[in-house]
DNA sequence: CCTATATTTAGAAAATCTTCTAAATAGGCA
DNA sequence: TGCCTATTTAGAAGATTTTCTAAATATAGG
């Protein structure tokens, strides 16, 4: 939604890992979990801050719940920091 | 130093609008300061995050310290970026 | 319909972050 | 030297974040 809650969400290690195993394809929330030392609960928690912050989108499949990368806002992200770094075009 | 504390250092509000004044050119901490309601307390420790993150240098000058944007790890923030996002080039 | 599996929600504990006030440091200049 | 201005450091209060356990929800399949 809001850059603020795009920046929080990748401040966390374990946020932008999730992010990175989400590089290669949609995986659901259990698969994603067994990547982590941590219970379900946990990673349904940085789930939802990465999904309030549109980094990624889920698909509901039987009862699993496919998670994928929301490439869109990271170029968002990326502008962001383009400007911030100016001098290449992107000025107004 | 690390991607963790770069990313930490831009999760706030306040430093990416510290980030942001830096973008026109290096301003002393005093400076910074007059822009935010805040003690010069509280600047001087977002200008020591963000200095942590190596996102800022500083000079002394008189007894000034200016701060500047160190634009190269901006760069690396968005090259992090760009290969999650994947799919334009840089892959190994 | 009942049970088993996948995931989320609620609530609480612990850790971390942001901010303040007050005090310390450091440098320049009369 | 002694003071003034600029900035940082220390310590504490309050807010937010991360994690867990336990319970709730949802859905598939027998």
């Amino acid at each position: 939604m809001s850059f603020a809650e795009t920046f929080k969400a990748l401040s966390d290690p374990v946020r932008r890992d999730i992010l990175t195993l989400l590089k290669k394809g949609s995986l659901s929330a259990g698969e994603i979990g067994s990547h982590f030392d941590m219970t379900g609960a946990t990673i349904s928690y940085h789930l939802s801050i990465l999904k309030k912050a549109d980094l990624v989108f889920e698909n509901k499949q039987k009862n699993f719940i496919y998670y994928e990368l929301n490439t869109s806002v990271v170029e968002e992200v990326m502008l962001w920091l383009a400007d911030l770094r100016g001098g290449t075009d992107n000025e107004p």
